[in-house]
Parts: structure tokens; sequence; C-alpha cells
DNA sequence: GTAATTATTTCAAACGTTTGAAATGGAGTT
DNA sequence: AACTCCATTTCAAACGTTTGAAATAATTAC
């Protein structure tokens, strides 16, 4: 008769089983959740049964009754970017040991998608919210909405750039350009150009300002001349290659890029034009892509920005937030170390 | 009355609009849904009401209603691999649009992890499963759950090798790897290898069988010289492909690669040999890879797997299935047509 | 003006849990 | 025999929806 009801799968509920037990659904659930007052037979055969019908509870009734989801939500622009997959990798390990799932969402970075985006969390009740920004993010109502309603959000990486007030979990960009470029001055290049990236990105001021202050701490002169800006397009990174190496005089011995792939366009173009001296040219940027290896000019270094640990230090500080540990409006800031990683 | 009531964050609730309105709590879910039988004018106010409080449907309450979860599961052996990453995209958008959002689990293709997403997902409840399974997996009891509880499953690219009835979704391998070797025979290639993957991984023969074929078909002899196996670990392509350009008299002109990755352990091998009349070696890989415009040794041409549209796919059948379009005993195959696409 | 019809709203149960309060059934005490 | 006390179990309400059936109100027909 068991057998038969769970062949035309009926759910097995805890009604289901307290039938079968002839006890009421109340003992059944004590049972289950291991309360003190139920006799310790009545436990045994009652996770005998379960076990054997192999019952589940049902999450959306104990969603339901406990106001909660045990839902964490990730906005972020694409997956096909390393960074990211990595990052998610330390959310969902320390997620998953605390009882939570991970939906992850794409904004693609559209303003637009990442809207809807918050409102499908919204809408499923997430306990908490985890996003990188698109770079077109100006505006956050979308995102303001979580707080309001008492759910705690963390920045991560993107984040908004003037300071607002929000908890933020950013990898130490500063610390990384600031190591890199100490470097290459270790390696005893005095003319080290640096190439930034979309001025829109809020960290790119920080990594400027690492390049910046090792110059300055080793003595070292500024020269406009050895800065340039690109974007994700090879075109102006191009642009921005020309200006720094061949329409100038003062040609630098190294690179310090904002990211692995800008720099591969610009190792590229240098590379296509027979630049002299190209390979006495070091260069390194953010990123530890896997592909390096495959390269046959690659970079001397990477600056490794350490996501699986921006990513478990925002779902921890989340869960904080969450189990209000911390009070959701103390806003914290925290700073992952980058690490140089020397190839060869 | 009402903003005070917002602000400290009681949930706005169909009963507390019902109280607002003075009206009984079906009469709002009634109009917010729309029913023919409510009032125009009621519904107005309703949903005049339930706009200004940013009323959400609780989302746990309705799925515990409507005995569906409305959430997707997704297993796959992890999100590096450039193939899931660009699938999800395709099953995202078409299960956004659908009502259906999606929770992702890594396996790290490890059994265990894998088994563990499984329960996870089931005590989740998704109303279905979309996996990729572990290079390990040989029992399917953690995956045969779902089927036995109703949730259908569609297996996609990587499946059980043995014909175990299940719903499939696959690249087109075998039509991919045939392009890919007609491609080079039209270039005027007699010799042209073939470097496998591993024997474990189901569509591996698949590929072989598509190369062979293309040779037959274009009257050109097999040579068992002429093949070789690897598998991800860099040493053994090195092997590999000792066997196939090094260690024998029967020395290749092109090759067919069973995925990017190891056909660049390839190139690299055979450059840092300086293997002679290198660069008139043509190679073809499975996967189009973005990094390939930095090679300087780059393939001749990519076999693209469109993963969006596996993605998509797989989703639209999962869909059918949940909607009973079809039957859930009612195995579907489908398979998904690669492309060459020719660099430079 | 009453009955019949139609439009609209409300009732009430259900989905599957959890949990404090109340009830039950002994055992031990006097 | 009546009482207290404890262990154990059950009751009942609650979480926020949906939905067919029942009730009510408004309109039309005769």
């Amino acid at each position: 008769m068991i057998l038969e009801k769970m062949m035309n799968n009926t759910p097995v509920t805890l009604k289901f089983l307290a039938e079968k037990l002839k006890m009421s659904v109340s003992t059944v659930s004590k049972a289950l959740n291991n309360y003190p007052t139920i006799n310790e037979y009545t436990k045994q055969r009652v996770q005998e049964l379960a076990r054997e019908l192999h019952f589940l509870p049902n999450k959306s009734a104990i969603n339901l009754k406990e106001r909660k989801s045990h839902l964490i939500g990730i906005i972020l622009p694409n997956l096909l970017d390393h960074f990211f997959t990595r990052s998610i990798y330390g959310v969902e390990q320390f997620a998953t040991q605390n009882g939570y799932n991970i939906i992850i969402s794409q904004s693609h970075d559209d303003l637009e998608k990442e809207i809807q985006s918050a409102n499908m969390l919204l809408r499923n009740r997430v306990d908490g919210l985890i996003v990188a920004i698109s770079k077109h993010t100006q505006d956050f109502a979308h995102l303001n909405q979580f707080e309001n309603m008492g759910i705690p959000v963390v920045y991560y990486t993107r984040n908004p750039s003037f300071n607002l007030s929000c908890h933020k979990v950013l990898g130490n960009t500063f610390q990384g350009c600031y190591q890199a470029t100490k470097f290459l001055i270790d390696r005893g290049h005095q003319k080290i150009a640096y190439l930034g990236g979309p001025k829109m990105i809020n960290f790119t001021h920080d990594r400027f300002n690492g390049y910046i202050n090792a110059l300055k701490d080793n003595q070292l002169p500024f020269s406009s001349q050895l800065v340039a800006y690109t974007d994700f397009d090879p075109e102006n990174t191009i642009s921005a290659i020309k200006k720094l190496f061949t329409d100038t005089e003062n040609v630098p011995t190294a690179l310090v890029a904002f990211k692995e792939p800008i720099l591969f366009d610009a190792i590229k173009y240098l590379k296509s034009i027979n630049y002299p001296n190209f390979n006495k040219i070091e260069c390194i940027g953010f990123g530890n892509t896997s592909f390096i290896s495959y390269l046959n000019s690659p970079p001397i270094a990477s600056i490794e920005e350490n996501p699986e640990s921006v990513g478990t230090n925002a779902i921890k500080l989340l869960l904080q937030l969450i189990n209000k540990e911390i009070d959701i409006r103390n806003y914290q800031k925290i700073m992952v170390d980058c690490k140089l990683v020397v190839h060869g």
C-alpha cells in the first residue's frame, strides 16, 4: 500500500507520514527536527519511514513559514569573464555549506536587463544580493529596493564609484598595480607605461594611483606621455599603444595594463608592426588568464586578483548581514589583496 | 498611515492590500490576476494601490499553492569552460521569458559533488533538470530520482554513453568533425591526422567517425598511424603529437583536434621543437575560443559548437516536458549542428 | 413588483510546514 | 483517592497565495 502510494507519485508529505504512522503531523515534524520533547523510539520510527519513503521536506512550505527563501541572488555582467565565474565558485561553496542556494542572473552590462534581474530576484524573495553592477549603472533605485525591504546587498568588484553608502568587497587593485609597477622598477625599468581601462569603471582610478605611487616611492618621475587609456575595443587599444610607443620620443621599456585581454591586443599590435626591441618590453596585466601559456610573447607576470577570495568574502559578509551579526546600516568595506604571479 | 506601514517594513501582502481597500483577499487576488468576473473599476483601484505600495507576490506561497517552484536546475561540470557558460546564456534567456528561473550547480567533474547537487535541487523541488554529467558518472541513481518523482531531466552535451533511455540534446559532433575534415581535404590535404579526446567522454567516438567518414567519402585511405588520443593533460598531448608527427614516416600535413585547448598544446609543442614546415600544417579544433586571435600560429578554422543553441534546445525541450506537451517517457534526441568558422 | 438573470464579491479550503500552547496519560507522592 | 509533576503528544493557528462554490448585489424581464 505504501509502495502503491509512492508509485502513482502522490507526494510524500508530513501528513502522509503521519497517517501511515498513526500520529499527528506535529509529532512527525518535531521528530524529524529532533525536538527534545519527542520520545526516542518515536523519532526512530519516524525517521526510518521518512528515509524509506524518501521524504523530502517541501522548501516552498518551509520558506513560506520561515519567511525566508534560503536563496542568494547574484547579478553580474556576464559569465564569460573568468573573473566572475571564478568568484562564483567562492560564493557557491560557502553558501551551500550554510544552507543557501544561489541564483545567478547576467546583466550583459545592460542597465535594462540589470533592472529586470533585480526585480526577478526581488519576486523570488532572495535573502540577500551580491552584485557587480553594469558599466552603465548610474541610478540605483532598482538595487536600493532591496535594502528598503530589509534585504542586504553586497556590491563586489564593480561598485558605485561615488561613495554611496553600501557594503563593498573589492579587489585591492591599488596594491596590485603598485606591486606590479614595483616589480618592473626592481627589474631596472625606468620608463614604465600605464595602459588604463574605461574611466567609467570605478577602480580604474585606483589602479592608476597604484602605478603613480610606486613611481613616487621609488623616485621615478611621472610623465603623462607614459599614460594612455582604452576600453575593450581593440581599435582604441591600438590608438593608445601608438601614443605610448610610436608617436613619442619618451619610449617605455615596460607596460602595466588594465586587464589582460587589453594587454594581449597591445602585444599583438606591437608584434604586428615589428616594433623594435619588441621582445625586450616587459608587460604585466590584471587577470592571470589560463591561456597565457599559449602565447608566444607572454606577459612577464600577471596580477592575480583572487576572484574566489573576493567571492568568499562577499558571501561571508552577506551571511553576517542576513543573520544580523552586522547591522545593515553599518556599511563595511573589505579589500582583497592581489598577488603578483611571475610567469615562466 | 500607508506610508508608515511601508516604513517599518511590514510586508505588503494581499491581506494588507485587502484591508486598505476594504475588500476581501480573494477579490484583490483576482483583480491582480485579471479575472474576468472582477469589476473593471475594482481592478483599477487594486492595481493602482499594488503599484503604489510595490506589492510583490510572494513566490513561496504561490509555489506552495501551485505545487511548482518555477525553478529549473542545471548541473554542469564547471563554469570555466566557455562551452558551458555560453550554453547557460541560451537557457537563461528562454527560461526567463517563460517565467522560470535557473539555479546552477557545478559538479567540478566530481561524482560526489554531483550527487550533492542533485539532492539539493531535489529539495528545492525544481520543475525540471538540465544536466551535463561529470566524467565519472556511471551510476545514475541520483539523477533517476528526478524522473521517478515525475520531474523531467534533459541530458545535454555530456550524456550517458550507453544508450540509456533519456532525453538528450547534443552537439552534432559527427557532422562538425566531418565538415572540418572535408574542409582540409578540399584544401588539398591527403594526410590528415586526428587527435582524439578522452575515450570516456561519450562523443569522442562520434567525432572520430566524422573524421573517418569524411576520408572514406573522398576516397582517402585511413591509417591508424594518423590517429592518436589524449586528454586535458598537456603531457599526454605531447606524447600523442610525437606519435603523429615525429615518430613516424607517415607525416601528416593537417590536424583535426578534439578541443581547442588540446590543439593549442599541440601547436605550442610543435613550435617549441621547431618542427619542419611547421607553418604549413593546417589545424582545426572544436571550440572557437575567443583567444584565438592572440595566438600567432592560430588554427586555420574552428568548429563552432553553438553552445547557446544547445542550451536553448535543451530548455525548450524541458519546458515541453514540464508542460506535458511531450510525454516524459517519449524520449527525445535533438542534434545541434556545428558550424565551421574559418579564421583570418 | 416579483422573479429570473447576470455581475460581482466573498467564503472557505487547500498547498506543506512550524511551533507555542493545551491536552493527555502515567508515575510518583501524600 | 486525589494531587502534583513530568514526558509526550496533539491542537490550532499561521505563513501568503489560489480558486471553485456560495452569497450577495445589481440589472433585466415580464
